[in-house]
DNA sequence: ACCATGACGTTTC
DNA sequence: CGAAACGCCATGG
Protein backbone atom coordinates (compact mmCIF):
# COMPACT_ATOMS: atom_id res chain seq x y z
CA UNK A 1 0.00 0.00 0.00
CA UNK A 2 1.11 3.61 -1.06
CA UNK A 3 0.11 6.85 -0.53
CA UNK A 4 -2.64 7.86 -3.10
CA UNK A 5 -0.92 7.54 -6.26
CA UNK A 6 -1.63 10.25 -9.12
CA UNK A 7 -4.41 7.75 -10.68
CA UNK A 8 -6.21 7.19 -7.37
CA UNK A 9 -6.24 10.85 -7.15
CA UNK A 10 -7.53 11.46 -9.95
CA UNK A 11 -10.33 8.98 -9.44
CA UNK A 12 -11.66 10.36 -6.38
CA UNK A 13 -11.15 14.44 -7.91
CA UNK A 14 -13.56 12.92 -10.41
CA UNK A 15 -15.75 11.14 -8.26
CA UNK A 16 -15.98 14.41 -5.84
CA UNK A 17 -16.97 16.00 -8.82
CA UNK A 18 -19.94 14.20 -10.10
CA UNK A 19 -22.74 16.07 -9.52
CA UNK A 20 -26.01 16.28 -7.70
CA UNK A 21 -28.40 13.38 -9.14
CA UNK A 22 -25.69 12.19 -11.20
CA UNK A 23 -24.14 9.18 -11.83
CA UNK A 24 -21.02 7.89 -13.77
CA UNK A 25 -19.25 4.79 -14.61
CA UNK A 26 -15.80 3.13 -14.04
CA UNK A 27 -15.31 2.90 -17.77
CA UNK A 28 -16.19 6.31 -18.09
CA UNK A 29 -13.50 7.59 -15.37
CA UNK A 30 -10.72 5.27 -16.94
CA UNK A 31 -11.22 6.45 -19.71
CA UNK A 32 -10.87 9.97 -19.05
CA UNK A 33 -8.11 9.43 -17.21
CA UNK A 34 -6.31 8.03 -20.33
CA UNK A 35 -6.72 4.37 -18.41
CA UNK A 36 -9.78 2.79 -20.60
CA UNK A 37 -8.50 -0.10 -20.28
CA UNK A 38 -8.33 -0.06 -16.83
CA UNK A 39 -11.68 0.67 -15.58
CA UNK A 40 -11.09 -2.21 -12.99
CA UNK A 41 -8.48 -0.56 -11.24
CA UNK A 42 -11.14 2.10 -10.63
CA UNK A 43 -12.85 0.08 -9.17
CA UNK A 44 -9.76 -0.92 -7.07
CA UNK A 45 -9.07 3.10 -6.43
CA UNK A 46 -12.97 3.24 -4.70
CA UNK A 47 -11.96 0.62 -2.45
CA UNK A 48 -8.81 2.22 -1.52
CA UNK A 49 -11.06 5.33 -1.02
CA UNK A 50 -11.96 4.16 2.49
CA UNK A 51 -8.30 5.18 3.03
CA UNK A 52 -8.89 8.70 1.57
CA UNK A 53 -10.00 11.08 4.46
CA UNK A 54 -12.22 12.89 2.38
CA UNK A 55 -15.42 10.71 1.36
CA UNK A 56 -16.08 9.56 -2.27
CA UNK A 57 -19.25 9.30 -3.87
CA UNK A 58 -18.93 6.21 -4.41
CA UNK A 59 -22.64 5.63 -4.87
CA UNK A 60 -22.59 7.74 -7.57
CA UNK A 61 -20.12 5.45 -9.67
CA UNK A 62 -21.42 2.86 -11.00
CA UNK A 63 -20.76 0.23 -14.01
CA UNK A 64 -21.57 0.94 -17.35
CA UNK A 65 -25.19 -0.87 -17.15
CA UNK A 66 -25.89 1.32 -14.13
CA UNK A 67 -26.15 -1.63 -12.01
CA UNK A 68 -24.86 -1.13 -7.86
CA UNK A 69 -22.00 -3.75 -8.28
CA UNK A 70 -20.15 -2.67 -4.95
CA UNK A 71 -23.16 -2.07 -3.02
CA UNK A 72 -22.03 -4.98 -0.76
CA UNK A 73 -18.69 -2.47 -0.39
CA UNK A 74 -20.92 -0.17 1.77
CA UNK A 75 -21.49 -0.44 5.37
CA UNK A 76 -25.20 -1.91 5.03
CA UNK A 77 -26.61 -3.53 2.26
CA UNK A 78 -29.48 -0.51 0.58
CA UNK A 79 -26.91 2.02 2.26
CA UNK A 80 -26.07 3.05 -1.45
CA UNK A 81 -29.39 2.90 -3.05
CA UNK A 82 -31.13 5.16 -0.59
CA UNK A 83 -27.97 7.82 -1.13
CA UNK A 84 -28.81 7.29 -4.66
CA UNK A 85 -32.92 7.84 -4.15
CA UNK A 86 -32.34 10.25 -2.28
CA UNK A 87 -30.31 12.36 -5.04
CA UNK A 88 -33.53 11.70 -7.14
CA UNK A 89 -32.29 8.47 -8.97
CA UNK A 90 -34.43 5.44 -9.02
CA UNK A 91 -32.67 2.52 -8.25
CA UNK A 92 -35.01 -0.80 -8.29
CA UNK A 93 -33.27 -3.81 -7.66
CA UNK A 94 -29.83 -2.39 -7.33
CA UNK A 95 -30.41 -1.49 -11.09
CA UNK A 96 -30.55 2.76 -11.78
CA UNK A 97 -33.61 3.61 -13.62
CA UNK A 98 -33.12 5.92 -16.53
CA UNK A 99 -29.35 5.47 -16.45
CA UNK A 100 -28.78 7.51 -19.54
CA UNK A 101 -30.25 10.67 -17.90
CA UNK A 102 -28.68 10.49 -14.75
CA UNK A 103 -25.24 9.68 -15.92
CA UNK A 104 -22.64 11.72 -15.98
CA UNK A 105 -19.92 12.00 -18.33
CA UNK A 106 -16.42 13.63 -17.02
CA UNK A 107 -15.18 13.61 -20.78
CA UNK A 108 -18.36 15.27 -21.81
CA UNK A 109 -18.74 17.20 -18.74
CA UNK A 110 -15.20 18.23 -17.48
CA UNK A 111 -12.72 18.88 -19.92
CA UNK A 112 -10.22 18.59 -17.57
CA UNK A 113 -9.47 18.88 -13.99
CA UNK A 114 -5.94 20.28 -14.01
C1' DA B 1 8.33 -15.03 -10.74
C1' DC B 2 3.72 -17.28 -11.23
C1' DC B 3 -1.14 -17.85 -10.22
C1' DA B 4 -5.57 -16.09 -8.56
C1' DT B 5 -8.85 -12.34 -7.87
C1' DG B 6 -11.59 -8.13 -8.77
C1' DA B 7 -16.63 -1.88 -7.25
C1' DC B 8 -15.35 -3.51 -15.49
C1' DG B 9 -16.01 -3.61 -20.47
C1' DT B 10 -16.33 -5.44 -25.05
C1' DT B 11 -16.87 -9.14 -28.20
C1' DT B 12 -18.55 -13.64 -29.44
C1' DC B 13 -21.67 -17.69 -29.40
C1' DC C 1 -31.85 -10.89 -27.29
C1' DG C 2 -29.28 -13.34 -23.32
C1' DA C 3 -25.35 -15.70 -21.42
C1' DA C 4 -20.52 -16.85 -21.57
C1' DA C 5 -15.75 -16.04 -22.60
C1' DC C 6 -11.90 -13.12 -23.13
C1' DG C 7 -9.20 -9.12 -22.40
C1' DC C 8 -6.88 -5.49 -19.25
C1' DC C 9 -4.20 -4.14 -15.53
C1' DA C 10 -2.95 -3.64 -10.74
C1' DT C 11 -2.65 -5.88 -6.11
C1' DG C 12 -2.08 -9.97 -3.11
C1' DG C 13 -0.55 -14.59 -1.87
Amino acid sequence: MKEADNFFEKVYQVARQIPFGKVTSYGAIAKYLGAARSARMVGWAMNNASSQREEIHAHRVVNRKGLLTGKHHFSGTNVMQQLLESEGISVIDHQIQDFEKVFWDPIKELPEIF
